[in-house]
DNA sequence: CTGAAAGCGCTTACAG
DNA sequence: CTGAAAGCGCTTACAG
């Protein structure tokens, strides 16, 4: 006994002496079956153990009901926690997520969604990954929604889910000139991305309107080490910066690492303010002060966007920014007076 | 325009003047097709952007070469890693991911496994997930392998893959006591699985060949939470411990911090060891020593196992166990003497 | 409400 | 090496 054989629609009519149209309407939320014949079908389904093929729906009515989803580093936090509720939420829906694994290597995206269209997958969700004009090009071509979570592609009319990264930076410029500090660094997201951009963008705006602007700019790539590398130039310069914010809090963690290895406390020596508040950040050794991004709205509203391009094709892509607080907690000096808790 | 036209090996056929056998033998490895026909058929499928339809071809052969992952908490840095790692291993095998969170709630794998059995799944793996006989029986009777990652089932004719976990267990045991420590508590991983009994078993036999026996045992339910609790329980005792042998680093990490917010010193006051070795557990903030669970090779045997099992589908079920060092760091003390360096 | 029949897009014997 | 044909397991008009 190799393959034990499947059962299929046609051995459940048998069983229960229907055709294997009826037992398919069983089968079909909404078609028309008797209820009696419902019974029989369903008895018969029961004791023979079947399940409708949905790989067979799928070929028939075009909807596989499958999401494809396409990570990179699941090292930073914010994305394990992000795939579990985006997996929740598609699932509450009904479909379900294939999951590609990409790496940076050069034309691997392309060979992904090459895989992902083979499949026939309804729609797909990137997170973290860059899309080539020749990926957009192959899914609009196809007819296959993709909507882009944290991280945008300005003009490649791709529809996309962020926090407000510039508004959000420029929030973090304005508590830490509150609270005083003069000498405000940055430890950047990866300048190719968007994200990275964006908050480097937010928070030199709200220097400039505040007649300043950063003490030193070094692009941490979303990089631990590089992070790392950063900071201990900073710390060792002529002039070292009275705060440091960092990208995101992956790196920030880095950051607070490797300056307390310096001898130095934070925030005394030097605050440190993060972007996205992943659970770490809330963690006794580090008591992050940062950015949140409310992944459950992200995520709402990620697979509200996917949904309603997946039913209706012509729908205009759509680019979504959800305001992010600024948590308050004690890697960062406060304004004197700010009464504000913060977790 | 709303869904485009879907382009078929028939499509591609026409333009290229064979037939659509010929189209198909030409994505077939193996079959045999002259080099100009071929030719002339990839350039056809290239102009029309032709890509075999994975579901027609997994409804075919039988083999959709997608492996059903199931996983639960997300949090735990253990679980993203291996999932990254065996999603890279699958696709580099040609399989593809579909990926299932399972909260606990009642019958929900029941469901689950349902939908991942309607998709045809090749295989299926399990990370930290209970499996009820139901769902046992459900997959044997389709014939369908399942492997548990991480977890262990016995008796339930299941194969699965995990460290040496009683041996790791006592490894700890031997380690403590070498370093002079005589109150040896432990936080242990949630007792309903074979993963926190078994290290917990270690442990107790490891200290029990010096004539000893743990000096508290507190079940943390592999939950943060529950884990802090615990170490607030035991140092607040009227004779606490010298050292905690805590489940996870998940909860070792909760437990450190719980110490210092006593104004505890990690490892003067007391020692704590964790067991996976999470990346995190390197992180300056910690420096936790550790057992360190082998993933690379855990995730390499998962793989192998299962797809050994799908090739032959009468192969018995087999539980492999990876030994599983100890790493030194900063949070325990060590061995007088002792100069192994760990990371 | 129900059955017979066509068809989704492919692979794979079967002849030639 | 190649084409015509059957069939994988379903859904869905189409008659009745």
């Amino acid at each position: 006994m190799s393959a034990p054989p499947r059962i299929t629609s046609l051995d459940v009519a048998r069983l229960a002496g229907v055709s294997q149209s009826a037992v398919s309407r069983v089968f079909t939320p909404g078609a028309s079956v008797a209820p009696k014949t419902a019974a029989k079908v369903r008895a018969a389904a029961k004791t023979l153990g079947y399940r409708p093929n949905s790989l067979a729906r799928a070929m028939i009515t075009g909807k596989s009901r499958i999401i494809g989803l396409v990570v990179a580093y699941l090292e930073n936090q914010f994305y394990p926690v992000a795939i579990e509720k985006l997996g929740h939420a598609l699932q509450a829906q009904g479909y379900h997520v294939l999951l590609f694994m990409a790496s940076n290597t050069e034309g691997e995206m392309e060979r992904l969604v090459e895989d992902l269209l083979a499949y026939q997958v309804d729609g797909i969700i990137t997170a973290s990954v860059a899309i080539s004009n020749d990926v957009t090009r192959r899914c609009s071509d196809a007819g296959i929604p993709l909507v882009m979570f944290n991280r945008g592609q300005p003009g490649s009319g791709l529809s996309s889910v962020t926090s407000a990264n510039a508004l959000g930076g420029r929030k973090v410029a304005q508590f830490l000139l509150a609270g005083g500090h003069r000498r405000i660094a940055h430890i950047s997201g990866w300048q190719g991305a968007s994200t990275g951009r964006d908050r480097a963008r937010g928070l030199i705006e709200g220097l400039a309107e505040a007649g300043q602007q950063p003490h030193a700019i070094i692009d941490g790539m979303f990089d631990r080490d590089t992070a790392a590398d950063a900071a201990r130039t900073l710390m060792d310069g002529a002039d070292p910066p009275d705060a440091i914010f960092v990208g995101n809090d992956h790196m920030a963690f880095a950051v607070m690492d490797a300056l307390r290895a310096m001898g130095l406390d934070v925030p005394r020596d030097v605050s440190v303010v993060g972007y996205d508040d992943v659970p770490m950040a809330a963690w006794g050794a580090y008591r992050l002060t940062t950015v949140r991004q409310p992944l459950m709205r992200m995520v709402e509203a990620t697979v509200e966007t996917l949904l309603a391009q997946i039913d209706t094709p012509d729908r205009a892509a759509q680019s979504i920014e959800i305001d992010a607080p600024l948590i308050r907690r004690a890697s960062a000096r406060c304004p004197e007076g700010d009464t504000d808790a913060g977790l």
